[in-house]
DNA sequence: TATTACCCTATCGGAATAGTAGGTTAATAG
DNA sequence: CTATTAACCTACTATTCCGATAGGGTAATA
């Protein structure tokens, strides 16, 4: 299941991202449109600030903006870093692996050798997708 | 993120499956060889029974057998009933539908449609897959 | 009749999620 | 220069869920 803070920060991105001009979007707009808690929002928004995706602005006509191109990112960035890992099990994660500590042998263990699969086909549409891709819909 | 539910089971099916007889296993031979609390096994393996997927026999000789071919159980069914929705967010489950109370429209929400993207993904994996498939491997 | 092994209910600590609260800092407008 | 604006930071909290534990009850076998 996607954390509400994912789900959150993809909306808030895509928000931002749809914007005519350039100028920076101020939070408490972004969440009473998206019907986000305002102070979760800002927290998310911090997040991807200092993940390099958002720039902020302080003061009168200050917000967020959106620092890289929206078809130079994709999906799995922006999840992993709000999400974490992608796959489904610690143990078929390529960027948070971590060994089961029940598993004697991952190559017999038939749950490993399933979720690769998953984590496969889970990443080709999430590298495939920008923030320009789902914006666009 | 799979529960340890989930994935205990999978792991005890397999177990069961690869049995070369039919006779029985017992709950505490699974626990002890895949390395799984004994209490929290049972109680998964009751569930499995209750779902149809196993048949069970007290006493002596007793423990869990499976009562259908392996080749005809799908892993999404045995996910579905353990784990619950396979989509990442409830508004794209086919079996476990749930309306977001912050989305206003679910065409235009860059989440939804993505999430859809994953989920297909994701049971076409999982429905190319029996019980048999992975215990294979 | 004793043993075995599934079955049932209840409980519980810890971690994570989804916020809430309250103040601080920096930029802009007047 | 001052007031306002809006991002920023720290800390706290309520709730939920997960994973497991405890302790016995029930049915089948030897």
């Amino acid at each position: 299941m996607l954390s509400k803070k994912t789900k959150y920060g993809i909306k808030a991105l895509t928000y931002i991202a749809r914007q005519p001009s350039k100028k920076p979007v101020q939070t408490a707009e972004i969440a009473e449109s998206e019907n986000i808690s305002h102070k979760f929002l800002e927290s998310i928004l911090v997040q991807l600030r200092k993940a390099g995706f958002l720039g902020a602005k302080k003061g009168k006509g200050g917000g967020y903006y959106l620092i890289k191109d929206p078809a130079e990112i994709p999906m799995t960035t922006i999840i992993r870093i709000l999400e974490g890992p992608i796959a489904m099990v610690p143990c078929v994660s390529l960027n948070y692996y971590e060994k089961c500590d029940d598993c004697k042998d991952e190559v017999t263990c038939s749950v490993h050798q399933l979720m690769i699969q998953v984590r496969d086909s889970t990443l080709k549409v999430l590298g495939n997708n920008t923030l320009a891709d789902i914006t666009k819909q």
